[in-house]
DNA sequence: ATCAATTTCACCCGAAAGTATGAATGTAAC
DNA sequence: GTTACATTCATACTTTCGGGTGAAATTGAT
């Protein structure tokens, strides 16, 4: 069930070609052994395919993703308000956020590790997941954004 | 989001393996008919023509764009002014203070350097020196420190 | 119960950051 | 002119960070 869910694509474009092989054997019955001009055949060949090609071109080819930043400004009256919104759309955990908050204030992997009773490997792990779910490469970036996006003071 | 991110090399590895055995399999199609001549010149006009549909369909249709409207949030908590005596006080140059800036916002050393037009050393100096007079050991901790003592908004 | 996500941890490796030291400029002050 | 400091750059070395992988235990929801 769950093969055909995840190639759903795959067989779909199996079928679509098993159906359009049929169809090239019937007509090649009709006008082959009824001796009618094979030239017939093959436009119809032709054009098929034609059609085929430009089905296939308008289905596969990704449709450009153009990125319009929307710009939201936010008013902050000095006091600093988590953004629940935001932090839902980065997906993060809670102990990610933790992570994230002593990471803002300078800290480093080991020191967190510390601080949590975890291990070293483990805080590498959780910031692996923050960078990746915050978009960014390197930790002072991830602050820069989380602070933005109002996760951190 | 934790499953795509462990496994992002292996996915494209399934589609890589994938795309092979489409290939194979194509191959054993094409062998398979080769002995019927007609049915091979049946194919190549097939194939021509497929491919004439999709150049067809890529010359075209117009490319069709998916805009994404993806929220930049900006706090306007404008009010920050730069704490000129606290800036004295650390005896930082304004060299040191352009580079702090730079490494409030993200960037890695080698960002700076180009942004600035000198070398990885020199802002590695530039670094030990923020750091020597911010009394830090971490760029993550030079950024807090800044912020709390209004260097930088 | 089982399935997905979370949290935890380990290992390897390469890249980036940071330390230490020395040195060549340029510039402003004394 | 020399003293002091800022700026630039280099080399060598150590530490930290981050990517990639695999895996076990736990939790939460259906």
């Amino acid at each position: 069930m769950k093969f055909i869910l995840r190639h759903k694509l795959s067989i779909l474009y199996g079928i679509a070609l098993a159906v359009l092989l049929l169809v090239l054997k019937w007509l090649e019955i009709k006008f082959i052994i009824y001796d009618h001009s094979l030239e017939v055949y093959i436009g119809a060949i032709a054009l098929l395919f034609t059609g085929l090609g430009i089905w296939l071109a308008i289905k596969l080819t990704k449709p450009q993703v153009q990125v319009v930043e929307k710009e939201v400004y936010i008013h902050t009256n000095g006091d600093f308000v988590f953004n629940e919104k935001a932090f839902e759309k980065t997906g993060m955990s809670k102990r990610e956020l933790e992570v994230l908050e002593l990471m803002a204030k300078g800290r480093s992997n080991q020191e967190i590790a510390d601080a949590l009773f975890v291990s070293l490997n483990t805080i590498k792990t959780h910031c692996s997941g923050i960078f990746f779910k915050l978009e960014v490469k390197r930790r002072t970036e991830a602050v820069e954004t989380a602070r933005r996006i109002g996760l951190i003071p």
